[in-house]
DNA sequence: GTTTAACCCTGCACGC
DNA sequence: TGCGTGCAGGGTTAAA
């Protein structure tokens, strides 16, 4: 899951989960359920902070998401490659991988379900957030309003990286991953070798247009949903975003803008893509 | 400073 | 049909 699918995720919890009261927190007995919340020793540790406990805000910070109680508390979640929330309700079966379930005191209940288990959950006090490693590192975010070309231009001229490496970086600019990176890039028309530094003017005003369009249009489509991935919102439908790709899962595919057959390279073993003659 | 490889998991497609 | 291999939208760490 990448910005646009925490976002969608951010704005459907804001809408339907928010107000609500926990009545009982469960994390599942399985050895992966403790994965889930491995920051906390002990499963107490964690539904004890959620239960009785109000949902009054959520908010997203690259691709993470910080769901505040009015405890004061803050229940942190990041989705890493398969993890996602789905809404239920005691007469919906518990799917496979299941790790937590909130059941609301208003009825209904909220799963976090990951196979893969790259997925992480925890509860901090608001004040104890500040001190949080992966947050604190957590690099300038696209949508907010300091992202402006100039900075932008400033951060790239600072690094001497590969644009594609530098785009998934979370310490660099966070939310991008490997879909997005690689959509960004070929709206941007830069190859996913070119160095940050070496970028014209006009280069760093492509790519930071680039990064603000796919992004907003994704969120506006409500994500990615791949074949073979299963990323659905937070009542199972998936995304649209997946018919406006252009380079990402195409490989051998005519571009859409040129016809030259989409390439991919293996960049930090994982695969990228790319048209050969419409970015350089 | 930047890049690479290994690692953390499960599920699925593919080739033999 | 069965089995091994490689790959998948995440990130960290140590070493080169």
């Amino acid at each position: 899951m990448e910005l646009p699918e925490v976002e969608v995720m951010r704005r459907d919890l804001e809408k339907d989960v928010v107000g609500r009261r926990v009545k009982t927190a469960e994390v599942k007995t399985s050895r992966n359920a403790m994965r889930v919340i491995r920051r906390h020793g002990k499963r107490k540790e964690f539904t004890s902070r959620l239960e009785g406990r109000k949902l009054s805000k959520v908010e997203r910070r690259g691709k993470y998401l910080l769901v505040h109680l009015d405890s004061g508390d803050v229940l942190v979640t990041h989705f890493g490659m398969s993890g996602q929330f789905q809404r239920g309700n005691g007469r919906v079966a518990i799917e496979p991988h299941t790790h937590v379930v909130l059941t609301f005191q208003q009825g209904g209940d909220l799963r976090f379900i990951d196979p893969r288990t790259f997925g992480e959950m925890f509860v901090t006090s608001a004040d104890e957030i500040g001190k949080v490693k992966e947050l604190q590192h957590i690099a300038i975010d696209p949508l907010d309003q300091v992202f402006t070309w100039p900075t932008f231009q400033y951060l790239l001229a600072e690094r001497g990286a590969k644009m594609k490496q530098l785009l998934m970086d979370q310490k660099f600019i966070s939310g991008l991953g490997n879909i997005y990176s690689d959509e960004v890039l070929f709206a941007a028309g830069l190859r996913y070798d070119r160095v940050s530094d070496t970028l014209s003017s006009q280069e760093v005003r492509r790519l930071y247009r680039a990064i603000q369009e796919t992004i907003q249009e994704a969120i506006k489509l409500r994500g990615t949903t791949l074949d073979d991935e299963a990323y659905v919102d937070l009542f199972g439908k998936p995304g649209e975003y997946q018919g406006e790709l252009k380079v990402y899962g195409r490989e051998g595919e005519p571009c859409r803008r040129c016809r030259s057959p989409i390439e991919t390279v293996k960049v930090s073993q994982r695969t990228s893509y790319f048209c050969p003659q419409c970015q350089s």
